[in-house]
DNA sequence: GCATGAAAGGTCAAAGAAAGTCAAAGTCAG
DNA sequence: CTGACTTTGACTTTCTTTGACCTTTCATGC
């Protein structure tokens, strides 16, 4: 694989669980690949654009740092506002009601719609006690919603 | 047997293998038959065409590659072959590389990849013992997929 | 406070690595 | 012999890697 693809999975990852942040320096990531620091630059200007939804801040001399942050759109934004409204349980009922919402609001296609509402049916738990299916549903559905937001 | 029609039938079995996709450097190709490089697109151009049912995408440059993609025509017949494919357990590995696949031969799109995955992840299955998680994830997928292939 | 040097990161252009294009030359069945 | 299909190769375009040199910050000793 290409070095400057490892370098952006490298970063990505770094996004992923620094919740949409991720600060690095770039003579580490340098030396952790073996290259030279412009690489890092490279990668950076290729990949983590404003145009592909990134900010990117720096600074230099001693603890210099480069700091690249996701940003979200207005819809992602309103995704993760509805995940996080999911409570702790989620009938089989308000997950129809809040997909058909998101899917006539345009945040969701039908077919993903589908998808996701079938994903967390009864039909799917049916191997799960009926006491925890509303609480493993609205996991199911809060985790698949905040994984499109982001 | 013509050089186009032995490299042609060497990317046909690679299609084969790959399940639908083919990966291929065109200068390691022409190696191998002892050609120039541009034998290998006209190849491609002549046989692998969108009229045949194929998409190619290519990428210049170091790390450079030409993929080439099979596009199923019965795509809900795939799907629900798919899910019957899919045993009583799924681990989550196996979950991303057949949502991969699934993806790459443009089944799903990317997002609802990303929402099927993450919905059948253990993140979402968190609450479920783990044991039971490989049954349920298989559950899960298998309606999932059934259900946008209805 | 100020000069100074080390520690980051930034820029840019050259060299390298693939793939793409296109037209000329070759082959072969009819 | 002709026309369709193949083979070749010179030249182009795109993307990546590397390195030399520049600028900004920070810490330190007058």
């Amino acid at each position: 694989m290409k070095m400057s693809d490892m370098i952006a999975d490298f970063i990505g990852e770094m996004l992923q669980s620094g919740g949409g942040v991720a600060e690095l320096k770039r003579r580490q990531v340098a030396d952790k690949f073996s290259c030279v620091p412009s690489q890092v630059n490279y990668v950076i200007e290729t990949r983590f654009t404003p145009e592909n939804g990134y900010i990117v801040e720096s600074r230099r001399g001693g603890g210099g740092y480069i700091r690249i942050v996701r940003m979200m759109d207005d819809k992602q934004r309103t995704l993760v506002e509805a995940a996080r409204g999911i409570g702790g349980r989620l009938t089989q009922n308000d997950a129809a009601r809040l997909t058909k919402t998101l899917v006539s609001v345009g945040l969701l296609s039908v077919r993903e719609g589908k998808l996701l509402l079938s994903a967390c049916s009864d039909g799917s738990l049916a191997e799960v006690p009926e006491d925890y299916r509303d609480s493993i549903r609205a996991s199911i559905f809060r985790c698949a919603i905040l994984a499109i937001a982001t």
